[in-house]
RNA sequence: GCUCGUGUAGCUCAGUUGGCUAGAGCAUUCGGCUUACAUCCGAAAGGUCCGAGGUUCGAGUCCUCGCACGAGCACCA
């Protein structure tokens, strides 16, 4: 042993030696009764480099490790995800380098050039996850593209259509006009911003007026009504009169609705209910016609008269130039704050646009989610999360799973091309679901696993298949139980190892992921997909700020590894930190981590060198300093354990830190040392007896040195993981 | 507006059924290359545990109110 631990002396020799000696390899035994635990690996997302936030994962590999020395059947599953809109947008950047954009190819090229990127991406990231020391279960990773993968999703929405849970309707969704696509309302990120208010006249009859607040001018050509609140005596005469649209001659009514505030603006509001989900609401309870005046590319439609082609801001500026001519500007508050949709990947504006997807009912499924949750069948640690994941249970509204987006799984439905011209849909809807067969049974979609033979209706076979793919999320949300059903086609490790132990990820997707996770899994299982859901915080630079690419504060995870090793890192993730409390990982944390891999290590290399030691051997008397240190290893095991099995991973660690380093180092071998140097073989004996037990204890935290130090024991052919905790 | 979190040593944070002198890492000061380790050892300094009130024999810990900071959600024509 030398007079120091050198990680990159080990740990990828000792990674070679788990993973081809089949360490981390799950089996079903033959004894089905063995307690099993399994984690899936929440997939990263495979178009680009590992950060900080998946070496979190620590704590997966933590637990794995620690059930495994408990002689518990382990299974990790590693995985990837294609993560669709999300990597075709990073793909669409490598392209803008090469002055490209994605309208250059078609839609097999341009899948097929995004396939290959996340090829390359994913071994790299798989690679990263074996420096970690990440006790993953290689032989049956799975991908979110497997066709064994996309078939049980496939399988899912079918069972899910077939339920009346999955619709397709066409109404306002989030689209972004740059990105091109659709979102859920969780991909929309609201922003604090000024804007000027303005106060428009719409004309009256006998050359009155009536003056209503907008932000969104350009949306008037839109217009099918003004609203005022049925309890506003100012309006009250006008309500029912007919109103001009300035600028045209388009008429409209004048209505009264509740969701009219009288104190906001003038108190009459332009209601234009393909650009306002508000006014959606509204049209839909006075049955006013949609009309889109916006476009999805961002520019203004034929509605616009003249304005038709300009985007929305320069439509914006010319039609108040000429608003203001026509002395229909009452006034202009420039200075109102209110918050606006952005995209939460390229940030600019979202459009509520109308738009037929499909939509999951969520409903049901949420209430069922939210039962177990309620009821202890999936518990949540730490336990403030469980409030929260019910809030959102009760809060989602139904859940577009439609994306415009190549990169993806594309929606199994299909439609008879002898009716496909245009829509099949030729009225919106709300908010209820059930009206949608009558306008499927027109020109049905055929929703099915495997394309259709003949349509049902006219008997023919040419089909067309919906364009879209399916928000990521939709496949994630399976991913638990899609895994372990393809492992071997035979159910075998879904039937040994589903419902699963613990999901463990950050707090962060506890929306996006975790409750849809237990939405979908218990309707497509009829089981929990996991136990236990364990979350940890995010990860934060030295002023807290959340690490990112564009502020420049990421550290790279592999180059710490490389400098420190990877155990110093892992255990800066996990020393000091409250569950579930977001991690602030400094350099000098980690250094201070690789300080304690390298006082493990010389304790080891302390009893290593006096048990090769050939001085006389004797049994002199230690003043009872063996037996307090035996009765105190007694206790840290009994605390350690419990604490472990609590999920409190950091105290944990922190209590053999503290122990190993000043309790058996600074004091017991301290003491005792010259004993030992002087041949006791009794103290030396003992020494060895509660050290190796802390190292078996430390191990899932710092798997290398401790692999190091066991296998320059007791030979590289043997293993601390086959210890027994 | 609603929900949640945080406020403890100069900095970053632990401190979970209320209980010995409130801890760790880093930083600071002093002394040490003592054959396990200078990626170390020994010692020191450093805290009205945000504030006020309450419960209690006893409160960093529980309750109420307030202040500060942060996060998420909702509304906004």
């Amino acid at each position: 042993m030398d007079s120091r631990y050198l990680p990159a002396l080990f740990e990828k020799k000792i990674y070679q030696f788990w993973e081809k000696n089949g360490l981390f390899k799950a089996k079903i035994p033959k004894d089905k009764k063995k307690e099993t635990f399994c984690i899936i690996l929440p997939p990263p997302n495979a178009n680009a480099d590992l950060h900080l936030g998946h070496a979190m994962y620590v704590y997966e590999d933590i637990m794995i490790r620690y059930q495994k020395l408990r002689q518990k059947e382990v299974l990790w599953l590693p995985g990837a995800d294609h993560a669709g809109f999300e990597t075709q947008y990073v793909f669409e950047k490598e392209l803008q380098k090469k002055g490209q954009t994605r309208f250059d190819f078609d839609r097999n090229t341009l899948y097929q050039k995004i396939w290959d990127f996340v090829i390359s991406n994913k071994s790299k990231m798989e690679n990263q996850l074996r420096q970690l020391g990440f006790s993953l279960d290689w032989e049956k990773e799975r991908f979110t593209l497997d066709p064994d993968i996309i078939k049980i999703v496939y399988q899912t929405f079918k069972k899910l259509f077939d339920k009346k849970l999955v619709y397709r309707a066409k109404r306002l969704v989030n689209y972004c006009p740059y990105c091109g696509t659709s979102f859920s309302d969780l991909e929309v990120i609201y922003k604090e911003r000024k804007d000027p208010l303005y106060y428009i006249k719409y004309p009256l009859k006998n050359s009155q007026s009536i003056t209503v607040a907008t932000t969104r001018p350009e949306t008037m050509f839109g217009d099918t009504a003004l609203a005022v609140n049925p309890k506003d005596k100012r309006y009250k005469s006008l309500i029912g009169q007919i109103a001009v649209i300035p600028l045209t001659n388009n008429k409209i009514p004048i209505i009264s609705d509740q969701a009219v505030d009288l104190e906001f603006g003038s108190g009459a509001v332009k209601v234009t209910p393909a650009h306002d989900f508000t006014d959606f609401e509204i049209a839909s309870r006075h049955h006013l016609p949609i009309k889109q005046a916006i476009n999805f590319d961002g520019r203004l439609n034929e509605l616009a008269g003249k304005y038709q082609g300009f985007f929305i801001s320069q439509a914006r500026k010319l039609i108040i130039e000429d608003l203001k001519k026509e002395n229909l500007i009452e006034k202009i508050n420039e200075n109102y704050s209110h918050r606006v949709a952005t995209c939460y990947k390229c940030g600019r504006l979202i459009e509520p646009l109308p738009k037929e997807q499909w939509f999951i009912k969520i409903k049901p499924l949420a209430n069922k989610a939210k039962k177990l949750v309620e009821n202890g069948k999936i518990k949540i640690y730490p336990r403030r999360f469980k409030k929260n994941l019910i809030d959102w249970l009760d809060n989602f509204h139904d859940w577009n799973i439609s994306r415009q987006v190549v990169w993806g799984i594309r929606i199994p439905a299909y439609r008879c091309k002898k009716f496909s011209t245009g829509s099949n849909i030729d009225s919106y809807f709300s908010s209820d679901p059930n009206s949608m067969p009558e306008g499927s049974r027109r020109n049905p979609w055929f929703v099915s696993v495997e394309r259709p033979a003949h349509c049902q209706i006219c008997g023919g076979n040419d089909f067309i298949q919906d364009e879209d793919t399916f928000d990521t999320w939709f496949s994630s949300a399976q991913w638990p139980f899609a895994t372990l059903l393809t492992i071997d086609g035979k159910k075998n490790f879904y039937n040994y190892f589903y419902p699963t132990s613990v999901m463990e990820t950050g707090y962060d997707i506890l929306p996006w992921w975790v409750a849809r996770m237990i939405m979908i899994g218990y309707f497509a299982t009829d089981k929990v997909p996991f136990y236990h859901v364990f979350l940890h915080g995010l990860v934060r630079d030295k002023s807290g700020k959340k690490m990112s690419k564009s502020k420049g504060n990421v550290i790279n995870p592999i180059t710490m590894v490389d400098k420190y090793g990877a155990d110093a890192l892992r255990a800066a993730l996990i020393f000091g930190v409250k569950e579930g409390n977001d991690v602030v990982v400094s350099e000098e944390k980690i250094i201070g981590m690789r300080n304690f891999t390298n006082k493990i290590w010389n304790i080891g290399r302390f009893i290593w060198i006096n048990s090769k030691s050939t001085k006389n051997k004797n049994s002199s008397l230690t003043n009872g300093l063996l037996e307090k240190m035996a009765k105190e290893f007694k206790e840290e095991k009994k605390r350690y354990l419990k604490l472990m099995e609590n999920y409190q991973f950091s105290r944990a660690f922190g209590l053999i830190y503290d122990f190993l380093w000043h309790r058996l180092a600074d004091f017991y071998l301290e003491k005792l040392k010259a004993k030992v140097n002087n041949g006791n073989i009794k103290v030396l004996k003992e020494l060895e007896k509660v050290y190796f037990g802390n190292l078996i204890m430390v191990h899932p935290f710092m798997p290398f040195v401790t692999e190091a130090i066991w296998q320059s024991f007791f030979g590289e052919n043997q293993t601390i993981l086959n210890q027994q905790l």
